[in-house]
RNA sequence: GGUGGCAUAGCUCAGCUGGAUAGAGCACCUGCCUUCUAAGCAGGCGGUCCUAGGUUCGAAUCCUAGUGCCAUCACCA
């Protein structure tokens, strides 16, 4: 039974034996450290049912559970606070309990019902950026979480392969691309398209000031373009299946899948299964035919569908347009459905979006639940905060994006010069202090973007590289690094025994193991409110107090063989649980740095 | 204008279902490497928790109103 629980039993006993009261529960918190004690019993919600001074009542409760309870060592009271000190032989069990476990902290049941999380969704036309790192970190690292709480999960993504964005990159490539390709080039494919996007758009921009200078309004300008109308032509001869058309599109989708595939592996993350809009969309208006039927959806005089969600507080909602073709809405209707036929196991999906499309959101939602589907109530939409420079949002064609490729080699790099400056490795192989320059220039960003709740807004300047030290992935990642060196030097037998020492607790240690209590309860939390920064800041608590610890203690040293033994058990626990935080965050841990 | 989100130290962020004198990191200042990795430790400086009301034994936290920033309200995605 969990030490709170047994507490409790025990106070609401302690209440009726000395008050004839019955409490309803207790009020605990963690000790705050200016004062003695391991868990504090707050006394002030007891005075609606026990009449008098929290100060006297406090002592009261304090003396009945030092005599009566084995737990309890000792107490003390400070207004209405009734600070009590636990036992060292409670944190010696716990940590026999759990020191050999190489997943401590991870639920071993496992629900029957598997929740499917998708953390990506790009469009085909231009490569990866910031903002995508942000909502690819984010979703990976919610989907482990939800594992590590005992959630089946499938990872996916869902490409948004067609429409007039990828066409006007196509038509710019056949214009003016020569017949380049990643090979003939050397570029990643999906830089390769992207670079054409932007010709499109600067040819665009060139033929609007013609036709501006030759006395058109800007907005017929717009409209009149002779390249976007090519592109307009260019996608209505997709969707008539043109051959031509269609081969290009898929040579270039090709090399823009290869081009995402190799930042996915350079970011550490992966998929079950990929989604692709053009697969979709079609049973999507299946659907839509569907609730026209069901009287769910209805047409308006020019042919357009339209969802009523007035009642619901909301507005009407497009779902077919007039001509019949598919709005996002459609496609977002046919995928989750398509996703329910694949995996009949899931009972639920997270969406892992940013907060600029929550209304979006919160209309499919309800639209899938007026159809009908019971697994609609079980949605939920991750939604995150903008990743802004200082300039303001990130905008492709103005050229102001952060690239996802660069700043991962920009990481990697920093950790280098770091790492040099520092000169710890002279005996690394080039393949291994390369290696390392990655885990460490990786865990620093990812750090850097998981650590804060996923709502709010991050501001990022790339000026102002990121910290390597203090509240920061290396930080985590070096403490790690040096607990191992500790475990090299000891040789310990993994598989002593501490119950049998007649052990007096430190102050350090005793923290430590507190600590390390909590993490099955961090892991909880963190699933169920979908959010790695719970993760991130008790890894960073944890390790904060084990450095504590390591600088003033002896591990290796210490005056007995029983406390080395421990010490140095405690820190191999330590390392294990900051390897499985960091697990579900997605950073790896190096073994020296 | 309607709706939603955010607002805590110079900067970046914590602060769990309301609880003790609001906590970290960076920056700045002081100490600590011939003992287990100084990407570290120990300490100092630094606050109108956006504003005004309200709820109560008690509010950064809950409620109301206001201010500021962001997003959204398209036959765009």
């Amino acid at each position: 039974m969990k030490l709170q629980d047994t507490l409790e039993l025990h106070v609401k006993t302690a209440v009726k034996a000395l008050f004839q009261s019955e409490l309803e529960s207790v009020e605990f918190q963690a000790t705050r450290k200016e004062f003695a004690g391991d868990i504090t019993i707050v006394v002030f919600p007891m005075l609606s049912v026990v009449k008098g001074n929290p100060a006297a009542i406090g002592e009261q409760i304090g003396e009945y559970l030092q005599n009566n309870v084995d737990l309890v060592k000792s107490f003390n009271v400070v207004k209405g606070f009734l600070n009590i000190e636990i036992a060292d032989s409670y944190y010696i069990n716990f940590f026999n309990s759990i020191k050999d476990s190489e997943d401590y902290g991870f639920s071993k049941n496992k629900d029957d019902k598997a929740v499917m999380v998708e953390y990506s969704s790009p469009n085909t036309n231009k490569p990866l950026h910031l903002g995508h790192v942000r909502n690819v970190l984010l979703g990976y690292s919610v989907a482990e979480i939800l594992k590590a709480s005992g959630k089946n999960v499938y990872k996916t993504q869902i490409i948004n392969d067609r429409g007039i964005h990828i066409c006007k990159s196509m038509l710019a490539w056949k214009r003016f691309g020569n017949g380049e390709t990643p090979e003939s080039t050397g570029l990643k494919g999906d830089k390769l398209v992207g670079n054409y996007y932007v010709e499109f758009d600067k040819a665009y921009k060139k033929e609007i000031s013609e036709l501006i200078a030759k006395g058109q309004s800007e907005e017929d300008a717009k409209k009149n373009a002779p390249v976007l109308l090519e592109a307009q032509e260019m996608l209505r001869k997709w969707e008539a299946g043109d051959k031509d058309i269609v081969a290009l599109w898929e040579t270039m989708n090709g090399w823009v899948y290869d081009g995402f595939e190799e930042t996915y592996k350079a970011i550490g993350v992966d998929f079950d299964k990929n989604y692709y809009e053009s697969q979709t969309y079609l049973l999507g208006k299946e659907f839509i035919a569907e609730g026209l039927k069901t009287g769910v959806f209805f047409k308006k005089n020019d042919g357009s569908v339209w969802c009523d969600l007035t009642e619901d507080g909301l507005d009407e909602k497009i779902v077919l347009r007039s001509d019949g073709t598919a709005v996002y809405m459609t496609q977002d209707i046919g995928t989750a459905i398509q996703r329910i036929k694949d995996y009949p196991d899931v009972g639920g999906m997270v969406y892992t979006v940013g907060n600029e499309q929550d209304y979006h959101f919160k209309v499919l939602f309800l639209i899938l639940k007026k159809l009908g589907f019971d697994w609609a109530k079980n949605l939920f939409h991750l939604s995150y905060g903008m990743v802004d420079l200082p300039s303001g949002k990130m905008k492709s064609r103005e050229g102001t994006v952060v690239d996802a490729d660069d700043l991962i080699q920009e990481m990697a790099d920093t950790a280098e010069e770091i790492s040099k400056e520092l000169g710890k490795l002279e005996d690394y192989s080039e393949e291994e202090k390369k290696s390392l320059y990655k885990i460490i220039g990786l865990g620093a960003l990812k750090y850097y973007i998981l650590k804060v709740d996923p709502k709010k807004r991050i501001l990022f300047d790339p000026k102002e590289s990121i910290d390597f030290q203090g509240n920061t992935g290396p930080f985590i990642q070096y403490t790690y690094a040096r607990i191992q060196s500790i475990l090299r030097k000891s040789n310990q037998d993994s598989s002593v025994t501490l119950s049998q020492f007649e052990m007096q607790l430190q102050d350090k240690e005793k923290q430590l193991l507190k600590q390390l209590e909590q993490f099955p309860v961090v892991i909880q939390n963190a699933a169920e409110q979908h959010s790695p920064a719970l993760i991130a800041n008790y890894t960073y608590d944890l390790v904060k107090d084990f450095n504590s610890f390591y600088q003033n203690v002896p591990i290796l040293g210490a005056d007995t063989e029983h406390e080395k033994a421990f010490r140095v058990a405690l820190s191999k626990t330590v390392g294990q649980t900051i390897k499985n935080a960091f697990g579900v965050l997605g950073i790896d841990v190096p073994e020296r740095m």
